[in-house]
DNA sequence: ATACATACC
DNA sequence: TACTGGTATGTAT
């Protein structure tokens, strides 16, 4: 119940009905698939909690003091690495996509309105959010909340323009800047401070601004605290038409340099910003949020004011505890960082040790100060799509291809290869399955992925059997990656060229769909039982190896160009198509074939006990077969048709 | 190592 | 007409 109601967590909550919010949600939502989900994640976060609850009424009162003993030891290393010496700025525009839609589009100004559409809004401008209309809230509930909403339909150009602008700025201050997302950073302002401070006041810069930019967001800026130095032919209030610059100047404190920058972004973009400070992320991230909107705080750079900041901060505030850890502490009466660090013993005794080093640096006001994201590599590289459902086969498989083909376009971009391949499907109950591959070799190949990913989604529509797999949801993730320099050539350049010159014609083969059943020939007839047939794992499609001998001697073969004979199986029949190598149709030919087949009775198809659909301690038809790995033999007498599972369960062996 | 959950924007 | 998409990391097995 808990998690389908309001998220009133950031700013700009205060005094809104929050009964009646939560009322409308709940009945805009109640019965889905989606309200059925959320209830049954609510269930086992419950089951979370009861387990945390049961592990707390077995602690004694000496593991307690053996624990705040530890903790000690604990707290005094950490607090060697408080750092109090350096000026962290977390930067954050305020509602960024509709503040940018309502500068370009004024009439908006006084509506509510959201980015989005009525599947889910991205932002919302303040107005909108007195409703209770959220971003990451679908539209339609919006709707509900607030019936004047007006929908913008996101343009995210524009918002990487906006990005770019603010971007700039900030680099003027800190070159190695770290942006979060397309509204949101951190500076190090140490080392722009003590340059400015040095050459002040003959580094001091006077702006102008013409008097029709004096807008209230900009007067609120100017205003803040004291007002700044001003050389203006008037004041802000008594504008004349014909006196129309006013000369601006901001001092060499962090917060005059801030609300410089601050004003730099106004006058640049017409949007606002507002602004953290403190000696590490976290507390310029939780500052950040203090006077928002166009505004900034900061907090005193002392192990004391920070300690006492931190203490009457709910839980909820710091980045990195969301809507469960915070039931979680709840339970054992922790809500503020004060509770957090007077119950630590009890997290010492409850949480893991990584949670538990995390919370106790939290209430110590202690965090990284690491800005610079020059060493910055990511993990993983990942595309997603959500769609109107599916059950077939063939859809599944044209919309991996399609996603395959889309990451491996970002993979060659970034010049880079994975040997983790995660599957991501989400069933219409909104259920999230994963399934990971490990491969053998580093890939960014769209085939190569294209056919370990069908695998497994084959082999997944198979362990839900008799059941259809009914999917909302399909990913690709690659992750363990490798950077590959542009000078690293040979074989990699070798195989890049040729991968790509491959998946030109996997894109290709999407295009059309013509009458394919009548094309799949039956060249063999299969004698598998049932069992057998269950377990298999197809490779219909299987050009190379994974293994370096056989790739070279594949890249042979593609070079002299040859009219080879490649095997397609259809999963469900096990007939087999037979096609030229350079016959681009075939995954059209087999996606229409399989949709023929599917439509047949189902005397073709395995049957399985429905027996642990129910009562299953995992509930929800999980009952999963694990992927039977080498059961299918490569068939005699055609080496271009093997298993890809062979070369990885070699090395487990 | 894999699956699943949580969190962030 | 209707609950995102990308990335990182923690928890559990």
């Amino acid at each position: 119940m808990a998690r389908m109601g309001l998220n009133d967590s950031k700013a700009g909550m205060t005094g809104l009905d929050k009964q009646k919010i939560n009322r409308i949600i709940l009945e805009a939502t109640k019965g889905s698939r989606f309200y059925n989900n959320e209830m049954r994640k609510e269930k086992q976060a419950t089951e979370r909690v009861t387990r945390l609850k049961a592990k707390l009424t077995k602690i004694t009162q000496a593991q307690r003091l053996a624990a705040l003993d530890e903790l000690k030891r604990m707290e005094n290393q950490l607090e060697t690495t408080r750092d109090l010496s350096r000026f962290i700025v977390h930067v954050d525009m305020d509602a960024f996509y509709a503040a940018i839609e309502i500068r370009d589009n004024p009439s908006l100004a006084d509506k509510p309105m959201a980015v989005g559409g009525t599947g889910m809004m991205l932002t919302s401008n303040y107005i909108a959010r007195r409703y209770g209309v959220r971003a990451a809230m679908p539209g339609f509930i919006g709707k509900r909340l607030c019936p004047d909403l007006v929908f913008v339909k996101p343009n995210s150009a524009k918002y990487a323009q906006a990005s770019k602008e603010v971007r700039a700025i900030l680099a003027e201050y800190d070159p190695n800047f770290a942006s979060v997302s397309l509204d949101e950073a951190y500076m190090d302002l140490t080392e722009y401070l003590e340059g400015r401070k040095c050459t002040f006041p003959s580094s001091h810069v006077e702006f102008t601004v013409p008097q029709q930019d004096l807008t209230e967001d900009m007067l609120k800026i100017l205003n803040e605290v004291a007002p700044p130095t001003v050389d203006g032919v008037d004041s802000y209030n008594n504008c004349s038409s014909n006196s129309s610059i006013r000369k601006v100047s901001f001092g060499h404190t962090i917060e005059d340099v801030m609300r410089e920058i601050r004003f730099k972004i106004n006058r640049k973009t017409k949007l606002t910003a507002s602004a953290g400070i403190g000696p590490n992320k976290m507390l310029a991230k939780i500052c950040s949020d203090w006077k928002k909107p166009n505004g900034q705080f900061k907090v005193e750079f002392t192990r004391d004011k920070i300690i006492e900041f931190m203490r009457q901060l709910p839980t909820r505030k710091i980045s990195g505890i969301g809507k469960v850890s915070e039931r979680l502490l709840n339970e054992i009466e922790i809500s503020n960082c004060k509770e957090l660090y007077d119950k630590r013993d009890l997290i010492y005794l409850l949480f893991s040790n990584v949670s538990t080093k995390f919370f106790l640096a939290v209430a110590m006001g202690i965090g990284s100060n690491e800005v610079s994201s020059k060493n910055y590599q990511r993990k993983s590289i990942s595309c997603e799509r959500t769609f109107g459902e599916i059950s077939r086969l063939a859809d599944m498989l044209v919309k991996c291809q399609k996603l395959c083909d889309n990451l491996a376009n970002h993979m060659k971009k970034e010049n880079i290869t994975g040997r983790c391949l995660t599957v991501k499907l989400k069933t219409v109950a909104f259920e999230v399955k994963q399934r990971s591959v490990s491969l053998k070799h580093h890939t960014n190949s769209t085939t190569e992925m294209f056919n370990i990913a069908s695998e497994v989604i084959r082999s997944e529509r198979l362990a839900c059997q008799p059941e259809r797999l009914r999917l909302r949801l399909m990913g690709i993730k690659m992750s363990t990656l490798k950077r590959h320099e542009s000078d690293e050539k040979s074989i990699q350049d070798t195989l890049t060229r040729y991968f790509n010159k491959y998946d030109e014609n996997c894109s290709q083969s999407q295009s059309t769909i013509n009458e394919a059943s009548k094309s799949f020939i039956n060249i063999e007839q299969h004698k598998l039982d049932e069992k057998s047939k269950l377990d298999k794992v197809t490779c219909y499609f299987s050009k190379y190896d994974e293994n370096s001998s056989q790739l070279q001697s594949t890249m042979k073969e593609a070079s002299k160009n040859c009219d080879n004979m490649e095997k397609v199986t259809c999963p469900v029949c096990d007939q087999f198509y037979v096609y030229k190598s350079d016959e681009t149709s075939w995954l059209a030919l087999l996606n229409s074939h399989i949709d023929t087949c599917l439509q047949q009775p189902e005397t073709m198809k395995p049957s399985q006990s429905h027996n642990d659909s129910v009562g299953s301690s995992k509930g929800k038809g999980v009952k999963r077969r694990k992927l039977q790995h080498n059961r299918m033999q490569p068939t005699t007498g055609n080496k271009t048709l093997h298993n890809f599972w062979q070369a990885k369960d070699n090395t487990h062996q």
